[in-house]
RNA sequence: GCCCCCAUCGUCUAGUGGCCUAGGACUCAGGAUUUUCAUUCCUGCAACAGGGGUUCGAGUCCCCUUGGGGGUACCA
């Protein structure tokens, strides 16, 4: 089938519901790339038809969403576009005008059904063990000129399509290949409301004529609506686009991945300190690979080689081990600079103003490029580098224990006296300070340096020694083994 | 109930009939480097859901079973 039609338009399409879930995300994820990779254009639409769930926070929320991912839309809300509007809450007349022509050419009706009857012969069907079909096509028979009547006395309607009686429908998804529906599982679906709004089917695919779009790339919840959107392209006349559904992402164990198993939604992921970049490479590798071996990649490599063919038809489990894995490569990645930002920012939300007052850039960058590679989180930064600035109030109780045991008391005294008669504090010099005292005293270096980097850090982890004390300070330094003292043997 | 989709290590995946004694990544376990932790590097554990076909040959094609998912709305 035709995979190059060209220009390529697609869009994402979200409706104004609820936040932005990883799935969503990896909808207009693949969407963007698909777009960029061909010189093509992505747009945003917004499906507000139901007015019920209408949300106004959702949506901003989702525009925030996308654009800290780095997806920006050349059209659409918030951006416009030749083919708009691209609310569908203000194209209501466009629809109003293609339900007027299937209403014309016999390719629709009105049904004036209650809701009371609709329940009822949804019942008797389930009742009777027999296949589930839907409405029953009580009004399909009802002429235009009588529905029209009708309507005058007051009456509502909803307009449903007339669905053939046999045969079969057929399409062709980019991803899975042939799938063929019995025309008789299908039944006369609503297409416009009661309230005069299109229903999701009728309003897409107008839309998506409209505004031209070359490909509908969306979740594979919609495949069983396919037919009926072919149906309706079928019956007014229009060519249907290329279709590509793409797999659901799951939770770790296998079921849905929802909020109440964690994080689920993109403002979640944000929140616990993951990259736009590493969510943006994750996401992308969930049903999808470059064709080689790379994984860690940046936005710009997976526009270089992105492509429908390799998109696997298979649903995926969300694995946050490889998550934060990749946010570390990310990171690592990243700009020292960037680093450096979200320090400053968040440092005083831990440290007293006092102690950040007059520290230099050059320190602080130090302390990123010392840090770096231990972090799997942005947020980890500031409280990793918290004891450069203040002295620890407590000290890890498994490294104090290890640490501070027979003759480190002895050997904190001669630290003391070595690093008191330095006149830099450069870690050269203070790494010759230490290895001096060994050979003097006859230690290993191990001796020296576990007690005082618990001293002064209050922990057992983190960067070099000598790196860390030059970081701190001489006097500092000194200070805070005087302190720990009292605890040592 | 009926319809549709899906099925390779625990997880993400490569594999489009012979190159597969099934490759990579995460996780996990060892090891190397290092003053700790982390990074980095090396090694190892670990999979074709089951059964029938087709074929000289099947992870790869077909059918059935099983298992998972979705749909069956005047919601998207």
């Amino acid at each position: 089938m035709n995979t190059s039609k060209n220009p390529i338009r697609v869009r994402f399409a979200p409706s104004p519901t609820g936040y932005l879930h990883v799935g969503g995300a990896r909808t207009a994820l693949y969407n963007y790339l698909f777009a960029k990779a061909n010189g093509g254009t992505f747009y945003l639409r917004v499906e507000d038809t139901d007015r019920k769930r209408f949300n106004e926070d959702a949506l901003r929320d989702l525009f925030r969403d996308l654009r800290w991912l780095g997806l920006d839309w050349d059209e659409g809300a918030e951006q416009g576009g030749e083919l708009g509007p691209y609310y569908q809450s203000e194209r209501l007349n466009i629809y109003a005008e293609e339900v007027k022509r299937l209403l014309e050419d016999d390719k629709a009706y009105h049904c004036f059904c209650s809701e009371e009857r609709l329940a009822e012969v949804r019942a008797a069907q389930e009742k009777s063990g027999q296949a589930v079909t839907g409405y029953d096509r009580h009004c399909r028979n009802i002429s235009l000129s009588e529905a029209q009547q009708r309507l005058e006395n007051g009456e509502k309607s909803v307009v449903r399509l007339k669905v053939p009686l046999d045969g079969t429908t057929v399409f062709h998804d980019q991803i899975r290949g042939e799938i063929v529906y019995q025309n008789t599982v299908l039944d006369d679906l609503v297409i416009l409301k009661r309230d005069k709004f299109p229903t999701y089917h009728l309003a897409s695919v107008v839309d998506d004529y409209y505004m031209q779009t070359s490909h509908v790339m969306r979740g594979d919840e919609w495949i069983s609506s396919t037919p009926k959107h072919v149906l309706l392209y079928d019956a007014l006349g229009w060519e249907a686009p290329i279709f590509c559904h793409l797999p659901v992402i799951l939770a770790a164990g296998g079921g849905k991945l929802s909020k109440r198993h964690g994080a689920a939604s993109v403002g979640d992921f944000r929140d616990l300190g993951y990259l736009p970049e590493t969510l943006v490479n994750f996401l992308a590798l969930l049903g999808w690979n470059p064709g080689d071996e790379r994984e860690v990649m940046s936005k710009e490599e997976l526009i270089e080689c992105f492509s429908i063919d390799r998109i696997s038809p298979t649903s995926a489990a969300f694995d946050e081990k490889k998550l934060l894995w990749m946010n570390g490569q990310h990171i690592r990645l990243s700009d020292d600079s960037l680093l450096l930002e979200k320090l400053k920012e968040d440092l005083p939300e831990i440290v007293p103003e006092e102690s950040l007052e007059g520290v230099s850039n050059a320190k602080l960058l130090h302390i990123v490029q010392v840090l770096k590679s231990r972090i799997n989180f942005l947020n980890d930064l500031a409280p990793m580098a918290a004891y450069f600035f203040v002295a620890p109030q407590e000290y890890d109780e498994k490294a104090a224990k290890r640490a501070f045991r027979e003759g480190s008391l002895e050997v904190s005294e001669l630290i003391i006296n070595a690093l008191e008669e330095l006149d830099s504090f450069e870690t050269e010099v203070v790494e010759g300070a230490f290895k001096k005292v060994c050979e003097t005293h006859n230690r290993k270096l191990g001796q020296l340096v576990h007690p005082i980097r618990v001293a002064v850090s209050g922990t057992g982890v983190g960067p070099g020694l000598f790196e860390l004390l030059s970081l701190v300070g001489q006097k500092e330094v000194i200070a805070r083994i005087k302190k720990a003292q009292p605890l040592m043997q």
